[in-house]
DNA sequence: CTGGAGTGAATGAACGTTCACTCTCATGCA
DNA sequence: TGCATGAGAGTGAACGTTCATTCACTCCAG
């Protein structure tokens, strides 16, 4: 956080400190994907410092030059999780039609969420969040850009005919994420849910359940889905890019 | 095991054995009861034995007769939430109609799973069957108990024209499990999650997701669901019970 | 020669587990 | 009845280990 604003204002001498700053994020991002190794393979209370020390290929005492605490890693795994995701919610807002919208994210996260570290990592810091109250200050921060995003998109939808006026949208965005953290969770577990399978099954879900009832769209004027569910969503074009 | 086994074949002499049969068993009970509470609160790994001695009102050698380690007292506890499953899954097979029985059951699961404690242990142990071998065999063998009852149940909802022969039904069986599992663990976290907004969204996607679409709806000789969404489901009446 | 990068042994606390011990009480024997 | 016996319930200090963290130290570029 310093650091970003510092930066920032002395940009005419970025050359003088651009190297030690870059090489200090540089080591601090091996640290923290060593860390998100550890804490995937063995959680984050069963992970030692020293296995992350080992893995990044550093003394401990050297790597608390550049963390705290324990604590401070794992907050800035939460903090880098929450970056990451608040950009594949941004394909809601390049969508016209929020259906089309939700399953391309929902492409988007789950080939994001691969290999083996992701969900275990995911997975582990929802469990976390239910019980310590600063990592579930943290996730809520995160959950509740998602939700405010989603919503949105959702309502705007709603506007539009795209998506059934009758749905709680709250409830409804939530759980569509309990549903992508759950895919997350169980997919390591079930050889069969490959991406086409689930691909296709949670196109399936997303247009029947959020569409307007056949009674409704026939009454509506604005036209609604008629495309098929192999179709990429049309993406508008993006005024600022 | 054993214990069970030697009452059975005991059981004339019941009276002499029975009391301190039961008085063990109870105080085993008093151990995994204050384990749940310790594991809810701060995990597995970070829960300590001093913790759940003190929880459970014992000292450290008294509960070491009962179990033999840490990692013993986690798997009774693995296994007694998959015996607890599995109850609830029998709804499936008195249910006639099975998106009605899958509502049924959604109801009592989300039930079962309320308190400050049930969802933390519950991601708690998808959490660790991420990573321990030894407790992902024990959750995929709970989680194919219950897959296996409502891959039936749906194939059989097929067959009878309640649900749309179109579906993937693996795959249609773990994301339902998945959104379960996300629910839970998402819950906790969003006040406006109240049961009954929960159950009628859910309800909503279940009745659009499930059945067959209405073309072939109209075309099939079979009736299908038609009543509403607030109906319980009408159960079949037992021949063995 | 100064200051940041990096080391790794040392530290005290906390961990899971063990063990020598006491207490309780039903039973066997006088 | 009165007493010795021993098995099971329960105790809590102690064990060796591992933990997160620290610190006196070396190294090296500028």
């Amino acid at each position: 956080m310093h650091m970003d604003s510092a930066t920032v204002m002395v940009q005419g001498v970025r050359d003088e400190i651009a190297a030690p700053v870059d090489a200090r994020e540089a080591q601090r991002e091996r640290i923290l994907a060593a860390a998100m190794r550890c804490f995937a393979r063995s959680g984050f209370h069963k992970a030692s410092m020293q296995d992350i020390c080992a893995d990044a290929g550093m003394s401990a005492g050297n790597l608390y030059r550049y963390f705290r605490s324990k604590e401070a890693i794992i907050a800035a795994i939460a903090e880098a999780d929450r970056v990451r995701n608040a950009a594949v919610f941004e394909i809601l807002e390049r969508t016209e039609d929020p259906v089309r919208g939700l399953a391309c994210l929902a492409r988007a996260f789950l080939r994001d969420m691969h290999g083996r570290d992701a969900p275990a990592l995911c997975t582990e810091i929802i469990a976390e969040s239910l019980r310590n109250p600063e990592m579930r200050a943290m996730f809520e921060r995160n959950i509740n850009e998602a939700h405010a995003a989603c919503a949105a998109a959702l309502r705007r939808g709603i506007e539009r005919g795209f998506v059934d006026a009758g749905i709680d949208v709250d409830v409804t965005v939530r759980l569509l994420m309990a549903l992508g953290d759950g895919i997350i969770a169980h997919r390591p577990m079930a050889d069969f849910m490959t991406d086409d399978r689930v691909d296709t099954a949670l196109d399936t879900l997303l247009e029947r359940f959020l569409r307007p009832p056949a009674a409704a769209r026939a009454a509506t004027a604005v036209k609604a889905y008629t495309g098929n569910a192999d179709t990429l969503p049309s993406l508008q074009p993006t005024p600022s890019a």
